[in-house]
DNA sequence: ACTCAATGCGCAACCTTATGCAAGAATATA
DNA sequence: TATATTCTTGCATAAGGTTGCGCATTGAGT
């Protein structure tokens, strides 16, 4: 029992997060917002400006923050700005790796849709320079990222969804059924053996699947954190599905269900 | 003016931005818009024009921005004359009076297209915050202004064209055919009372002639440079605009011929 | 149990930097 | 050349930062 509760600071310091913590708690906060001025650290943490700045300090001699008059800002600022808030796109290392075995399943002639998602749009970032090609997408970063860069660029039409930062609903749909496409790079945000892909809204699943049914061939990106999730409505089935690329991490037991469904898995 | 001066500064200081913040947002304003002044910039960042001179020398020291008498250019605008630089910098002063002064004749609930160009674009930056609005654009740089920042966002399909970076073409028609909207904002490259509009690609042109077509009311923003200038291909008769939003530079006699056409001038 | 050094934190006096202001010099436009 | 901007410069001020010190808590040694 703490009956040292009676004195002020005591409580304080009972509530207080221990110093690591705290310093973890400003490097994130500076990290999302980019960046936060020293009075509403020390207002957010519920400490003294003095106690900030030396936090502060430490986080700067680790490299974590960078030090500016009145705060701090945070390190990999983008030099140029993206066109789209794209944000902490810094893409993990995973789905970098899975979008480079992608590409390696494209033909420099394909004509290739684009879906959205964050794995999707770090293969058309290593679009750049493929002139021969044809994209066609929904996703806006995506389209930003491929403007004038090389391929053929076409983008469906529709509403922009600001979640998933592309073009989505019914307006889509008669551009979408009047071309075809060789292959479809697809992204999910959840997927498992019997529900399939799925997603958390109805335009965009049905979008995703009119998008796979022009595709001569389609391949799934998804890393192993996504299997065995589910969403709220259908986005697909797995048998639409020809190729999964994913990382190492996924256990052999899914594998061995995803192929009996017909479907090749490429760990990368 | 100084309003800001006389009110609490503790306030002041708690809603400006860190000096590295600051600097990234002139950046960017200068290099969305290709060139901003220096008064502008006072104004927009509210801070006084000492500190956005010394910010500049700073940016221009990095060589982010290029400094020129009276503002900033972007780096990358080639100067095609002499003293292009002023030049460019009035330029965009000009786009954004007559952005400005079209965007008074938008209604809150209003369903607006917008059409490519650097003038329109100009007006997309001024709808972040009209919630009510609903935006349909073949322009990517204006879907990108806009994504996420207010207005509902309707992006048309079609292909990418790089000079206009809008999305024109056979493939944009179908959406279009199946829109109407209350209000079409439309840039043109060249405009004469014979040719009325022209541009230098066919596909852009019949996207456009389409595009007015569906809306109820025209509205066509265009620099006085652009008087009595003509390009390749047909882009729309002067007769299918309504309302001509253009700067003071247009002579007496132009807008006598343009109003006895039945279209309204308003000048910047 | 008691002391005592170590640590983390807050406070306040003093220094530094960033910003604003204004007058004169420099530069553009007519 | 004349005139209106814009730029430079020096200085005032306030916001931010630095330093030293004191207090509280903690943990180890006696």
């Amino acid at each position: 029992m703490t009956w040292s509760v009676l004195s002020g600071s005591a409580t304080d310091a009972a509530l207080r997060d221990l110093a690591p913590q705290r310093r973890q708690r400003i490097r994130s906060i500076v990290e999302s917002r980019g960046a936060a001025r020293l009075d509403e650290l020390s207002t957010i943490l519920g400490v003294s400006q003095a106690t900030v700045r030396r936090d502060l300090d430490e986080l700067a001699a680790d490299g974590a923050v960078r030090r500016v008059h009145g705060g701090a800002v945070a390190i990999g600022e983008r030099p140029s700005e993206p066109h789209f808030d794209v944000k902490a796109v810094e893409a993990a290392a995973e789905k970098e790796r899975i979008a480079a075995r992608a590409l390696e399943l494209l033909a420099p002639d394909d004509t290739v849709y684009l879906d959205s998602g964050t794995t999707v749009l770090a293969v058309a970032r290593m679009l750049r320079g493929w002139d021969r090609l044809t994209a066609v997408t929904n996703s806006l970063p995506a389209a930003a990222e491929l403007a004038g860069r090389g391929p053929r660029l076409i983008v469906v039409g529709g509403e922009f969804r600001e979640r998933s930062q592309a073009l989505v609903g019914p307006l889509t749909h008669p551009l979408l059924e009047s071309i075809h496409v060789d292959r479809a790079l697809m992204g999910t945000y959840a997927l498992s053996l019997e529900e399939g892909m799925t997603t958390t809204d109805p335009a965009e699943g049905s979008t995703k699947e009119l998008a796979m049914s022009r595709a001569r061939e389609v391949i799934l990106l998804a890393d192993s954190r996504k299997f065995g999730t589910s969403s709220l409505v259908g986005a697909g089935r797995l048998d639409a599905v020809d190729i999964l690329v994913t990382d190492d991490g996924i256990d052999a037991g899914a594998v061995r269900d995803v192929e009996q469904r017909g479907i090749r898995v490429i760990k990368a």
